[in-house]
DNA sequence: ATCATACCCCGGTTTTCCACTGGGGTTTAG
DNA sequence: CTAAACCCCAGTGGAAAACCGGGGTATGAT
């Protein structure tokens, strides 16, 4: 069906990279494919197809070459988690529902439990909308710190 | 992924189903599984698999025999979108994240992200909870009415 | 210049899951 | 006792997700 709001691998993936080169966007220094792949756990080469989305779609650049790798192509708290999920997921369409008479779910019912289903996900949107990488970077620091504190 | 919150055949199925039960509910009468894939346009094997794990769900009552079918197990406007969705897709999981050391996710990162997608998964809950199959009857309802009147 | 590095592109494989089907069995009204 | 209906469980086909590999191209260092 439309609007398939999961979190799948990839998303999960993607935003672990994205939480690497937030923390690295300091730094100015591109971030290479294998450094995040070890770091997070990810199949590198996977991890390659991710980065390449993530770049056409505009979220950060690569940089060839010796020396080369990835930079966010924003600072941390432009980019947030929603344009991340719809470029991973690439949920494109949803046009508007009428071209003459498309094959568009075509039943009362099926339009109803659409329409129901549409407002759950613009709630659920509008929650990833609002959180950013920085966002992602702070807790994970201080999720870092408190545990540091109790190793203490 | 955990969540995986998703708008598949099957939940429409169920939904579509419940519907038909829920116009039907005034009689008293049960409703077969025939007439209601007919009605929907739904495969009748298929069909009979969810009701079985809605009536598994305390969601529907059956009745077996010559005669038989099924019937809502409660009134329309107490039973609720939320519920059908958890009773199909069966997301029962989710205990409190420590058990000893489990498999958990293990990262901070993962778990940072887990966190919000689960309060964006809270905030589409909210909205599937205050829907009820009487609110899906009454706007098929008045849906067929609209287009009613555009046809003279 | 050349060479190692690291991204780029594109296709294949494996695994998993979903939608769907089939073959029996059991209950119940007439 | 028989037909109508639900019940249970075990498959199958296809598609998508996750992952891997090969060869190409740009770039910094020597």
């Amino acid at each position: 069906m439309i609007l398939p709001v999961e979190l799948s691998c990839k998303s999960e993936y993607a935003l672990l990279a994205l939480i690497e080169l937030a923390a690295h966007y300091d730094t100015g220094e591109p971030l290479q494919i294998r450094q995040i792949a070890a770091q997070q756990n990810i199949p590198d080469r996977y991890l390659e197809q991710l980065l390449a989305t993530l770049r056409r779609g505009g979220i950060i650049r690569s940089q060839r070459g010796a020396k080369g790798g990835y930079t966010l192509a924003r600072e941390p708290w432009k980019i947030n988690l929603l344009e991340v999920f719809i470029c991973i997921e690439g949920l494109e369409t949803q046009p508007n529902a009428q071209d003459s008479d498309a094959k568009s779910d075509k039943t009362l019912e099926g339009a109803v439990i659409l329409e129901i289903w549409q407002e759950a996900h613009r709630a659920a949107s509008a929650i990833l909308q609002k959180y950013t990488l920085q966002e992602l970077r702070d807790r994970r620091d201080s999720r870092r710190q408190l545990d540091f504190m109790y190793y203490i």
